[in-house]
This record gives C-alpha cells, sequence and structure tokens, in this order.
DNA sequence: CCATATGTTACTCG
DNA sequence: ACGAGTAACATATG
C-alpha cells in the first residue's frame, strides 16, 4: 500500500505528534517473522534507546536511535498507529512500542509482509536509486540513466533501484501527467518527453502529499496514518483506478505490466 | 467461491 | 549482465 507519499505523511504526523525525543522504554513483539532478529535481543538492543530523529529514505520509514537506526517498511499494508496508554491490543498489531510520554507506537499489518530491522547502519540503502524528493533526484541524472535502461518505462518507474519512491499508483498518475504510454521503452522517449516526466513524477507526488495520501477502498488494511484517519489522495487520481479518461472520456485501459496493473489512456497517452 | 490487491525478493530461463 | 516471468510472503475485500 504505502509509496513515497504514504510514508512522508507518516513521518510528518509522527513528528507534528512530538515523537521524536521520546524514549523507548519496552517493546511487545506478537509477530517474530517481522523482525530481523530474535525477540530477546531485539528487546535488549531497543530498550531505553532515544528517538534522535525520524527519517524516510524511499519507501522505508527509519528511526535513528542515536547508535542504532530502527528501519520499517510497511510493504502492501503495514501501518504505525500512535495511541493512547489505554488503548487495547487489536488483531494484527503485532508490534508495540512504549514510549516514556505514555504513548503506544503500533506495528499493525493483516499481511504481515512488512519488515522491521534493528541496523548499526544504512549502507542497506545504496541499493536504492535517488529519493524523489531528494537533491539527488535531478533531471541530469535521471536523464543519463534513463537513456541505459531498456525496460518498458512503467517497470522501470517502479524499479527503487532507478527511483526510490514510486509505487504502482503514482507511477500510473505521472505516465498519464507526461501523456506518456506505459509500454513505451526508454530509447522512445526524446529529452522534452523525458523532462515532462520527471516533472510530472514530482507534481504528482507533491499533490498526493498534501492530500495527505492516497486510501483506496474501505477497510482497515487500506492506507491511514498515525490517527487511523484516511488521506484524500483517491479523491484526486487522474487515471489510476479509473474506468474513463478524464480528458477525452474514452475507456481506461487496463493492462499487466510486470505483474502489475497499468492504468492508461491510449488515446492521450502517446 | 473467485479475482484482485498500494511491495519486494529470490529464482529460473532465455 | 540484463530482462521477463513466476512464485512466495498471508489476508481482506468486493
Amino acid at each position: 500500500m504505502p509509496e513515497i507519499v504514504e510514508v512522508e505523511t507518516i513521518k510528518n504526523d509522527l513528528i507534528k505528534s512530538d515523537v521524536l525525543s521520546n524514549k523507548i522504554i519496552n517493546v511487545e513483539i506478537f509477530a517474530t517473522s517481522l523482525i530481523n532478529s530474535s525477540k530477546d535481543d531485539f528487546i535488549k538492543k531497543i530498550k531505553n534507546k532515544e528517538i534522535k530523529d525520524i527519517l524516510r529514505i524511499g519507501k522505508y520509514l527509519i528511526f535513528d536511535l542515536g547508535d542504532l537506526y530502527l528501519t520499517i517498511h510497511l510493504k502492501m499494508t503495514g501501518h504505525i498507529f500512535l495511541k493512547n496508554k489505554t488503548y487495547h491490543r487489536k488483531k494484527h498489531d503485532h508490534i508495540i512500542f512504549h514510549l516514556d510520554s505514555n504513548k503506544k507506537l503500533i506495528y499493525f499489518d493483516p499481511r504481515r509482509f512488512g519488515s522491521i530491522s534493528l541496523k548499526k547502519e544504512l549502507s542497506f540503502l545504496d541499493k536504492l536509486g535517488p529519493d524523489i524528493l531528494s537533491k539527488k533526484f535531478n533531471f541530469k541524472s535521471f536523464y543519463k540513466d534513463l537513456k541505459l535502461k531498456k525496460q518498458k518505462i512503467k517497470a522501470l518507474l517502479l524499479d527503487q533501484s532507478f527511483i526510490a519512491g514510486l509505487g504502482n499508483i503514482y507511477a500510473d498518475e505521472a505516465l498519464f501527467l507526461a501523456k506518456i504510454n506505459p509500454e513505451k521503452l526508454p530509447s522512445q522517449l526524446n529529452p522534452k518527453k523525458a523532462q515532462e516526466l520527471f516533472n510530472s513524477i514530482k507534481i504528482v507526488i507533491k499533490k498526493a502529499i498534501k492530500n495527505g495520501g492516497t486510501s483506496l477502498g474501505t477497510g482497515r488494511s487500506n492506507f491511514s496514518s498515525i490517527d487511523e484517519v484516511f488521506g484524500l489522495n483517491q479523491n484526486h487520481l487522474l487515471i489510476h483506478t479509473k474506468k474513463t479518461c478524464p480528458k477525452c472520456k474514452r475507456d481506461v485501459k487496463k493492462i499487466k505490466i510486470n505483474q502489475r496493473t497499468s492504468h492508461f489512456c491510449k488515446n492521450c497517452q502517446k
């Protein structure tokens, strides 16, 4: 579920809720398959650590604990909730971090695809391409890297080692805004078209962050931020999930590219 | 019951 | 080395 926009929303909401400088006084782990060490080892390492900073790189949410990083990838259905002391554990609450502010940070994940790790360093992030919201994401290097690739453009946009942050929803949105067919090959994009795509990626992501993320559907698996409130960007999508093109009103095509459903308008995206 | 799902990774084959 | 295709992770939703 969560792409760069949703993880950024969670990060911003955590900071707004004064989680920074809180101390983790205890952790309850109900699903060991989500963590990268034994339960005891994990708890021992993290206990009494202060949250010095909260970062987001690509789709990773990272808590800087001073000499240690807590890294969280939400995958399809991971959520972070911030609750009061009186909150009682519900189904799919797999990890509960108790903070010295009397709050509980809950890791909720119906499908348990997520991963939560303690790491001494962040070198694992080296495999990621430039983060869309970072300075490293600039047109010059984007175009240079793009020219070397031979996958369909949609597949490339989903490749986190090419650009970090886009998922299926925003890749569809960016291609629609740039009027590019998702099956186009990078070699078929001239510099002007590539520039349009680069700009569109930034526009789509910034708009969605303003809207607090995209929450499709109504269930609890669907995206919500730390207060369980849904985002609003699903009301502003251009092409993803749509049946009719908002511009020319023709039928939206639905095809699979790399096993992922891709929505596009054959008429508007050449 | 069936199809589908916002993510990633490991593996195979060409 | 690269790209395409597949399965796996485990569950909810319509």
